[in-house]
DNA sequence: AGCACGCCGACT
DNA sequence: GTCGGCGTGCTC
């Protein structure tokens, strides 16, 4: 995808857009199913039951029954006598076409059999479950026939116009449940159903919104014409941080609002989101639906069937919200756009920014990407003039961006078994003095990336995948980030049997707290890392006591980078800038400006100036002089101007192949067969094979290929005709990723 | 992906 | 003599 779109796939996307009703009553319909085969499969339709493109169906399959997905009549390719009839309709209206196409497209692109991807919009029968009834009473006047005490405590207790169930009702009277299922019976009482779900309240877009700067209102304004028009377009958002985006890209959904359209917003990490919600609810006079990983099968269900019945007007969401069954979807927002988290990693392999595009497109709306950073892909994108671009120069309410340093740690040099130099602790002792709060950043969970032997070397190393244990000292464990293995870190070496001679290597978040609470003891510390907070909830207590100025120095990981606003934050040090630079990354420098970018912005965000610290070894690095000049153009464009004599994307596309398996000679045999059967094509390099960087996890030993094709090479027609030439055997497990983002 | 059918070791 | 290991193959 790479946010990439040329013309034909628009054009195709039209034309394949027929009526949604399968025409002629074909006796025979063709079901996406859950299984990795080519196509759908064709059942028989009961009769009396019409079906649609679209219609989700119970399908008898083999000795079970599943979920599938009606896509058109049937195709004829199977005999009639083999065919089983559908077992029932499990929606009462079909899933909107857009989001088909949405579906079929994502297998297309991605090379994933099609059945597999239903389960992205369908994931479980819960979905279709009728909402769960609440049984109230009310009464209804008439008098019963023969008055008691109780009776009239409970008809006095239901007359205050309150509803309640029938055991609320017998307790609140002091009455037993059978007096009150009498008072139903001779009808004084009456049973009256409600839904157990609050409706969602619709987001009001008459509201006042805060006051815009002039920048922001013509920002706004363009974005309300674009929703206006009902149409396909795709609008970059571009502001530093704290320049207001998020108050901007609201116009466009109010403006969606009022023409009487959903409105989807994605967000890179949901679990973050108590203050964004917060402000929507300040917009808008309540909270949106929201879609994510941690919600109950309930709250999912109730979510689904109000985004289908168009009852949930706005969602805020990760990725997987992209799947939802909006009818009259107005406006797709993709904030943070440049976050690598829009990035599905494993199973389905997608990239939630650009999927997010095709629905759009689908959907023929307006879809506006947020960001301070802009991917390169966008970057590139909007040079191609196939996105607006919209600035937010100035940060608003007047605050000024930070005073961004390099610290140059080849001249400052670092004691042994510390991490923070002179100047950054002389920066955190000054802000410190005014009554002010210091972050120190570094991008490393736990309290050592690695534990060697003093006596003989031995590098503690994960059985699992082969890479560095990382010690945590909070839990007193070493673990494998990679595969979650952990064992305790033991006393003795064990490769040369020498007690406590197991030391620390490098720097982890909770090592530079160490350092930190020695050097500032009487300074309140707190360390925000995955390790350490587990739930939105503690992430949203560990932000408030920031805030409130109930902490002096915040230590954390990337988690403390996401749009917090802290205005007693002055002082920012980075730790280690160095650190996303390292590894053969293809987009280590974009991410790591990106990064530090984003933490550097923590800093200042009121009126009191930022200043923040960078600690590195190559001060002279693009990524450094692009942060401390705060020339993010210059930087790009250098960039930009590497990839394209690279031939890299956004300039080309790459696809990534890792061959695995548990026998790691039949994953080389497997990977050898596939090196003779790949096809020469022009604007096709093919890399490989070569053990995957990380070349063995859980067991299974990975090689990998990295195929590079020009853009006007059809790449997925190039891999389908590659991988069918070879025959796969059934213990080896190739996985094809397209755009990569990760190179592990 | 499930789930069945199908051929070779340790048990009532 | 059976129960069960998971290897191969099919599911409209």
């Amino acid at each position: 995808m790479g946010g990439t779109t040329p013309k034909s796939r628009n054009q195709m996307a039209s034309a394949i857009k027929p009526s949604p009703l399968v025409q002629n009553l074909t006796s025979r319909v063709a079901v996406l199913v859950p299984l990795p085969a080519p196509g759908p499969y064709d059942y028989l339709v009961p009769e009396g039951t019409d079906l649609h493109r679209g219609d989700v169906v119970e399908a008898p399959l083999g000795s079970r029954h599943v979920v599938g997905l009606v896509v058109g009549p049937g195709t004829g390719e199977v005999d009639e006598a083999k065919l089983k009839p559908l077992a029932r309709k499990c929606t009462d209206q079909p899933l909107p076409l857009a989001l088909v196409e949405s579906l079929e497209w994502l297998a297309a692109y991605t090379l994933t059999p099609p059945g597999l991807v239903i389960g992205l919009a369908v994931r479980s029968q819960g979905y279709f479950d009728p909402p769960k009834m609440r049984k109230l009473l009310r009464v209804t006047g008439t008098e019963p026939p023969r008055m008691t005490d109780a009776r009239g405590r409970v008809l006095e207790t239901a007359g205050d116009g309150f509803a309640r169930t029938a055991a609320e009702l017998a307790s609140e009277a002091g009455a037993s449940a059978s007096v009150v299922k009498g008072l139903v019976a001779v009808g004084s009482l009456q049973v009256f159903e409600v839904a157990e779900d609050e409706p969602f309240a619709v987001p009001d877009a008459e509201r006042p919104g805060p006051k815009l700067s002039e920048d922001q209102s013509a920002a706004a304004l363009s974005l309300r014409t674009s929703v206006k028009a009902e149409a396909f377009g795709v609008t970059l958002l571009d502001g530093v941080t704290g320049s207001g985006k998020t108050e901007v890209y609201f116009e466009a959904v109010a403006q969606a609002l009022t023409q009487g359209k959903q409105v989807l917003i994605l967000l890179p990490e949901i679990a973050l989101t108590v203050q964004f919600l917060e402000r929507f609810e300040a917009r808008f006079g309540c909270r949106p639906a929201e879609w994510h990983s941690d919600l109950s099968s309930k709250e999912r269900r109730h979510v689904w069937q109000s985004v289908a019945n168009g009852s949930a007007r706005v969602v805020v969401g990760a990725r997987s919200a992209l799947f939802l069954p909006f009818g009259a979807l107005g406006a797709i927002i993709v904030d943070e756009e440049h976050e690598k988290a829009f990035k599905q990693e494993d199973g389905i392999i997608y990239h939630g920014r650009d999927m997010a595009v095709v629905r759009a497109r689908l959907e023929d709306c307006p879809i506006i990407f947020a960001s301070a950073t802009p991917s390169l892909e966008t970057v590139f994108n909007v040079a191609q003039r196939k996105f607006t671009q919209l600035h937010l120069p100035d940060r608003h309410g007047g605050a000024q961006l930070p005073q961004i340093e390099a610290v140059d740690l080849r001249s400052h040099k670092l004691a042994k078994g510390e991490w923070l130099s002179a100047p950054l602790v002389d920066a955190v002792n000054n802000a410190l003095a005014r009554g002010e709060q210091a972050l120190l950043f570094l991008n490393r969970r736990g309290y050592a990336p690695l534990t060697v032997c003093n006596a003989c070397g031995h590098r503690m190393i994960s059985p699992e995948s082969s890479t560095w244990l990382v010690e945590h000292r909070y839990t007193g464990r070493l673990i494998d980030h990679l595969t979650g293995f952990s064992m305790a870190k033991p006393k003795l070496c064990p490769t040369c049997g020498a007690e406590d001679t197991l030391a620390p290597c490098g720097p982890g978040v909770e090592r530079v707290a160490e350092e930190a609470q020695a050097r500032w003891p009487k300074a309140r510390l707190a360390v925000m890392s995955s390790d350490v907070i587990h739930s939105p909830g503690e992430a949203q207590e560990l932000i408030e006591a920031m805030t409130l100025g109930q902490i002096d120095i915040l230590i954390g990981t990337q988690m403390v980078a996401k749009g917090h606003h802290f205005p007693q934050l002055t002082m920012v040090g980075v730790v280690d800038a160095d650190l996303g630079l390292k590894g053969g990354d293809l987009r280590a420098a974009e991410r790591t400006f990106q990064l530090l970018q984003q933490v550097a912005g923590r800093a200042g965000r009121a009126e009191k100036p930022g200043h923040v610290l960078l600690q590195t070894r190559m001060p002279e690095h693009p990524v450094m002089t692009a942060l401390v000049a705060g020339d993010r153009d210059t930087f790009v464009a250098a960039e930009m101007a590497e990839r394209e004599a690279a031939g890299m994307p956004p300039f080309a596309r790459l696809a990534a192949l890792v061959i695995s398996s548990l026998d790691r000679a039949l994953a080389e045999e497997t990977a050898n067969l596939l090196a003779h059967a790949a096809p020469n094509a022009r604007g096709v390099d093919l890399w490989g094979p070569a053990p995957a960087p990380y070349a063995m996890v859980r067991g299974r030993h990975r090689i990998r290929f990295l195929v590079r094709a020009n853009r006007d090479v059809n790449l997925q027609a190039y891999l389908s005709a590659w991988l069918g030439s070879a025959k796969i055997p059934a213990k080896v497990r190739v996985k094809v990723d397209i755009d990569p983002y990760s190179f592990l």
